[in-house]
DNA sequence: CGAACCCTTGAGTCGGTTCAAAGCAGGTGG
DNA sequence: CCACCTGCTTTGAACCGACTCAAGGGTTCG
């Protein structure tokens, strides 16, 4: 136990950081990485169901994933949830808080998780004097504003077949670009949790899986996916409907 | 030709400007707005039908919309389009770019409009010395992130009634933030474009106006609505299915 | 006055949901 | 170590909400 906060409480230093490329991607010079370890947020393990951040909870703090997978989420009144995103290492959250001061979603890990915590007001008076940081905020804000654009138009647009075609190559291309493979992985959510990201219900992404199974252009273990053809599933994508 | 010329190019005065609480909503002295006033955007007209800018365009300025009326629309390679906003006086456009560096979506004035543009180098100099500058651009991303999640929630887990009402409860709640009537406004849109934005068919978002207005929640008329009962569609929001 | 565009309404269809049943781990406690 | 959960997944059959297709009416603008 108190080994445990010890630990949990280590400093980051970004300049060791090994996700430097991801959560960061451009622009720091040696003496920029010196400051930015003045950042100095601190380690923190959030086992696999405990929530990072709760809807409400006052905001301080963005968080980078050093490990891990998480899930968000949007509650509605009535009880019913919508999955707003999953995250994995080298991602961001919590930058939709900035705005009310307060959480406006839940952050829930799905495994257990290593995250880095940034004081937020720390990092603004940072990169005051930091360009290249500043820089890099705006970035991950705005690639966020964008990704959620391309998102809407599934939910908008897309059929089941083309959503989950979608989902498993967005999961594929972000795995690949942490260096794991973008042919087979491990699905970190149940098919309840798919579902709530596209818009569907459990049965349907199960039975998609399935289809696609049959069609050849994947392999599916429960958990473990496998694209056998992932040509076809851009081609799904390609024409909509 | 030459004195719109002369109009459009006019610099723009932040510190005299009567969007700045729309636009910049919090902690600015007068000093502040003084040093503001060097951002020196200048306003452009865009007719009804134009483009304001499109996808793929390079980005170098964000948009303040001074009057008017916007949608904003990602593509699809097959040629089907997703409205993804709706935008109008006070509202900021084109923060989605920063992160590329190009726009990723085209934006559409759906009436003749006036905007500011703000170059985006200038802002982030300028924010840099300027905390309370900084803080609203903080604020105004994370909210549109935090609204997008909102959106996300209704494309994928709301009826078409239910969308409907949120639609136009959201656009009643904006006019009176903008001192307008929150019970009756002119829809600048056509339906085929509220169904875009919304994940329906023209037709569905027709029969459902009628539906509502059969039942007294809202009287239509073309593209003048009333909302005859705001208590009521807000109680079918309350209740998802 | 005609053309183009937008809106409304009806009838039939279909993709995805709902309801239901059963199989399959993984974990726990007797 | 086995029995029994509990949670997750798969699959089938019936149903329904939104879509598709189609026709007609209203406005605006040249």
């Amino acid at each position: 136990m108190k080994e445990d906060n010890i630990l949990n409480q280590l400093k980051v230093v970004c300049s060791l950081c090994s996700l430097r490329e991801l959560c960061l991607p451009i622009g720091f010079g040696p003496q920029e990485l010196e400051q930015l370890d003045a950042l100095a947020g601190s380690k923190k393990l959030v086992k696999r169901g405990e929530y990072l951040y709760r809807t409400g909870s006052p905001f301080s703090a963005i968080y980078a994933i050093r490990g891990g997978f998480f899930k968000t989420s949007v509650l509605h009144e009535d009880g019913r949830e919508h999955v707003t995103g999953f995250h994995m290492m080298g991602d961001i959250m919590g930058l939709d808080a900035i705005g009310s001061g307060a959480h406006v979603c839940d952050a829930v890990a799905l495994e257990t998780s290593e995250i880095c915590e940034i004081p937020f007001d720390r990092l603004s008076e940072l990169s005051m004097c930091m360009p290249v940081l500043q820089q890099n905020l705006h970035r991950i804000m705005s690639r966020e504003i964008a990704f959620d654009h391309e998102i809407m138009l599934m939910l908008g647009k897309m059929r089941a077949e083309e959503r989950l075609a979608a989902f498993l190559l967005n999961l594929s291309q972000r795995f690949s670009a942490r260096g794991y493979s973008a042919a087979s992985f491990q699905l970190r959510m149940t098919r309840e949790e798919i579902g709530s990201y596209l818009g569907l219900k459990l049965e349907t992404v199960s039975r998609t899986f399935s289809k696609f199974q049959d069609e050849g252009l994947i392999a599916v273990q429960k958990k473990f996916i496998e694209l056998k053809d992932a040509n076809a599933l851009k081609r799904l994508l390609g024409s909509l409907a």
